[in-house]
DNA sequence: ATTATCTATAGATCTATAGATAATGC
DNA sequence: ATTATCTATAGATCTATAGATAATGC
């Protein structure tokens, strides 16, 4: 078992890395995570990242053609899964309300279980140009799905139509507290998905 | 009356204004509130910016003497009135729940009815800068307030006391639907001042 | 031979400054 | 004289490429 930094193939580092990771790959996108969600994308250059792993700054470039790609690796995965549990939830019957807890519990979990604040990586504005269309659509659809789901909530608990937009906005929240240095406890996601309930104002 | 770009003091642009605005001044604020809040801070050029406005590079700093003014100028002044209203709200008599209630409706009705998203400054990821360490004190001293606030009403009202933190991730929501393209209605204030209410769970 | 690193650098930025110029104001 | 613009550019980046080098694998 290879430890990183450590007896690789090629040629070996001057530094010795300092960053969790089995392979190269891996060091490179945890350095790029911390940086790109603390100081921004357009704010951390391809040398700082390469600084913070223990490498060379052209080094990167072996293992990505881009710094998009980067950014892009990061992002890849991050919001599939919801979006896939998001789908079955939708598909399965059942009463809607207890559906919508449980994607809540599920997004919140994982937002508040990454190393790095990876969520706050969707809020960057540098994800507004083209080459990230896809990943915008599939966190629109996301949002589509809990809104969806909270219509079914509304309806089925007589609650308050225009509010449901907010069970999303709430998860979203998470990520603006852990920007504000606020650690999220082991309860915050059921706190956040109890509140998304309540929020919709049913009588269920 | 001086009409922006036309007869001014010094020599004339090479190119006519393409932004509203009284002074020059106003102009590069308009110009760089858009990018800014668009494509993000450090991703925007100050060439970038003149050109929007209509005027060379260099002659922005005629005006600001960095760039990083820029982002302060427009960020002076947004959190100030908020802080205010919601220090004066503190020390009335009166019950919490409709002191909460009026100050997510102004808060919400500042953020929708501004021009650009000026609110998703505050979230931007270059502002953790040290140069901007007073502005973020402000957000969170406001932060601060609508806890005390909300866990008034939570007091009041027997309400969840986990749920404090809401209210203000809730008006922050604004801004993530501004960014997201999704307009504000002219209901949008009163239904998030209602749900800010209803989060904390309370029976008043 | 293959791989992962290194050094060096091209070419394109970007912020900010220096100094000239073309208006109005006095 | 004062003001607001302009042109030109210094000096510091930044991304990405070219090609050398030092390991392991076969």
């Amino acid at each position: 078992m290879r430890s990183a930094g450590h007896e690789g193939r090629g040629r070996p580092r001057l530094e010795q890395s300092r960053r969790p990771g089995n392979t190269a790959r891996e060091e490179i996108l945890d350095a790029a995570a911390e940086l790109f969600t603390t100081i921004g994308y357009a704010g951390t250059s391809t040398r700082r990242i390469a600084d913070a792993v223990g490498m060379r700054q052209a080094s990167l470039y072996h293992h990505f053609a881009t710094k998009d790609d980067i950014l892009d690796a990061l992002l890849a995965g991050t919001v599939d899964e919801a979006l896939r549990f998001a789908g079955e939830l939708l598909a399965q019957p059942g009463p809607a309300t207890s559906k919508l807890h449980a994607l809540v519990v599920a997004d919140c979990s994982q937002l508040c279980g990454s190393r790095w604040n990876l969520g706050a990586l969707y809020l960057l504005p540098e994800l507004r140009i083209d080459r990230f269309a896809q990943l915008r659509a599939n966190r629109e659809e996301l949002r589509r799905r809990y809104r969806q789901l909270a219509a079914q909530v509304i309806a089925e608990c007589d609650g308050i139509p225009d509010a449901d937009d907010l069970p999303f906005r709430l998860v979203e929240s998470v990520i603006n507290r852990r920007s504000d240095n606020k650690e999220c406890t082991p309860e915050t996601p059921t706190v956040i998905a109890d509140a998304a309930l309540r929020i919709l104002g049913g009588h269920c």
